[in-house]
DNA sequence: GCTGTTTATGTTAGCGCTAACAAAAGTTGA
DNA sequence: TCAACTTTTGTTAGCGCTAACATAAACAGC
């Protein structure tokens, strides 16, 4: 390819001033008009905006009147180029509408937005591909760290995050394997609530399952170990449907299993959606709850207090879950290892009329 | 000042190798190293990434190979900030905790995701005062655009979304002012689920009330109107609570709401949490729906279907909101104006059993 | 063939900020 | 008083990308 000459032959002093400027973004107001407007330099600012310590009050004041007065906001775009730090961290959640996750989120940015991070928010609707796309999206901004549910992803998400050098936190559950992550057993609970269940002498206790993601099948797991233990699991008093779990789902289940097993004497359902429309449709049915049937949900959502037999659930510590793992999160972006890789927060059981 | 004396008085071609070279954030693979592989200029790589059709098939291809193998995520910091355009949107909502903002949401992205646009999402917590600092926070990363709930808003508020240049779309509600809005009438709404309430022969009809921010206080506003014109307007009826609502808290003004005044027959509470809440309360007390007290809510969330009895209630267009709110930002963004300024998607009275 | 137009590709500079280093000013201890 | 620190402030270069413009090549019309 031959090499292509220009008429402009331009010296590193001449500037061309044909160029049209460009149009500016924003209020336009960069840092090197606020250090102009206070008589200092640039880097003065930007340290008395980011590291005031290093810098003396006489002079802070300064800037902070002319960034006052100017209306000056510091461009995250500059700074995250120039320092290769761009102080934000991605969450990725399966869903948004799911209050679980909305707690969990609220325990982070509880943490992080004090520290100065910003949450960059991905909704993976319990789909892994749909997950690795949003990764692989969010990765453009360059995050600082990552939250991410649960212990399961797609392929090519670990190396991803090993090309990245990215530190990750998981969220939910409990691995086994040196990973960053601060959860409970979800097949504990699910062990837990069985054997409660089974106290209340109950002895054919059914499973609705719906959405079946990672952390279901583990409470199922649960179930059936505990089932088995006490010689009384049978796979056809199980309830399973991959699609999104909703009252109206779990209204439809019961019927399904009462259908198929009149004498069930116990339900587990894996969440409180599906236990709530289960529990109304007794209502419906004449039912009696918990004589005739059991209920029992997850997660202790609000309504689990409110329903028409109040719900036997399993409350899980998701705020603090948040919390913890975006304090471990920032640990670790701040270069250090976790104090312990591995936290359980633990679980409790809600006992209520509905058992 | 005296100017001051450096000791390595460089030139422009002397390159100072003592320098430590940065860390490398990310992945390390930057345009140019893409450039490289493929035989071409970074521009050629930028252009085939994001104008593909300016670029010939054949360097396009080699450029796609290039990014495969090298595993190349372009930045988006470095592009914000060489091309004036964040490709990023600010969108602000008043809590995360409600499925209506959650749907609206939705909306939102299945709109700005395709066009290439990232929502940065900004909780305001039903305060003013905060949302007024989310979007300082949030403006460091120069959004192109800003979609807000509600029409009322900080003072210093609007001021910043002019020096700042920004398009706004206002959801949810309806503007007379010649802002951009999506949404339908909260007064009408209020309005026409309390006319229902009057053809049902309901006289002495309250009104439960939490959060009170904007939308609550139109509806509010639109019930009033209606008794008043029917000459049955009576403040006594009214219970008001500016804290956040809860099934809990319908519960209790339904509790207050009876023992003040033992002969209201109807309550339209101002969401389906109270109202569910409401019912739950009259169902323990042995309170006959709709025959003593019929009860209305707002909004149609999932469980209005499904408590017992059903609830009768206002189904919002709130996904649609969303969608059409982002199509008129885009527009916006490309510079031209909305179609219309104020595009009212209206409401539909859910008629059910509670009525 | 020659000119004007379109298409494909390249060079340069600069977006707004901060890391790294340099220098000056202040402070300490003998 | 002066060397040895420490603190404060400043200069330079460059982060990774794209706008603006330049050039070359391909094509059109006569």
């Amino acid at each position: 390819m031959p090499r292509l000459r220009y008429n402009g032959s331009s010296h590193f002093l001449q500037t061309d001033m044909s160029r049209k400027p460009r149009i500016r973004s924003g209020s336009g107001v960069t840092m090197h008009d606020v250090a102009k407007a206070a008589g200092v330099s640039a880097i003065t600012v930007s340290r008395a905006l980011n590291q005031p310590q290093q810098v003396s009050p006489h002079l802070r004041d300064k800037v902070q009147q002319a960034v006052d007065a100017l209306g000056y906001v510091p461009s995250r775009s500059a700074s995250a180029l120039a320092s290769a730090r761009s102080r934000t961290v991605l969450v990725l959640i399966p869903s948004l509408g799911n209050t679980v996750f909305l707690d969990t989120l609220a325990g982070i940015e509880s943490i992080l937005a004090p520290a100065g991070y910003q949450m960059l928010i991905g909704n993976s609707h319990y789909d892994a591909e749909q997950e690795l796309q949003l990764l692989r999206a969010y990765l453009q901004h360059r995050p600082d760290g990552l939250l991410l549910t649960g212990l399961s992803h797609a392929a090519p998400f670990d190396a991803l995050l090993r090309q990245h050098a990215l530190p990750a936190v998981y969220m939910m559950d409990l691995a086994d394997d040196g990973r960053c992550c601060v959860g409970f057993s979800q097949e504990e609970a699910g062990a837990a609530i069985t054997r409660h269940l089974l106290s209340r002498g109950k002895r054919r206790i059914g499973f609705l399952g719906a959405q079946l993601d990672e952390r279901v099948l583990k409470r199922l797991a649960g179930y059936r170990a505990t089932l088995a233990e006490a010689g009384l699991h049978d796979p056809s008093l199980e309830w399973l449907d991959p699609s999104p779990s909703s009252m109206q789902m779990g209204a439809d289940m019961l019927d399904a299993a009462l259908r198929a097993r009149p004498d069930c004497d116990a339900l587990f359902c894996c969440n409180d959606d599906l236990a709530i429309g289960a529990l109304a449709r007794c209502q419906q049915l004449g039912v009696a709850v918990p004589q005739r049937l059991a209920v029992a949900g997850f997660n202790d959502l609000q309504p689990a207090t409110w329903c028409i037999p109040s719900l036997t659930t399993v409350a899980t510590p998701r705020r603090e879950i948040g919390v913890q793992a975006a304090r471990a999160l920032l640990n670790m972006m701040d270069g250090g290892m976790p104090d312990a890789p591995r936290v359980d927060l633990g679980f409790e059981l809600m006992l209520r009329r509905s058992s």
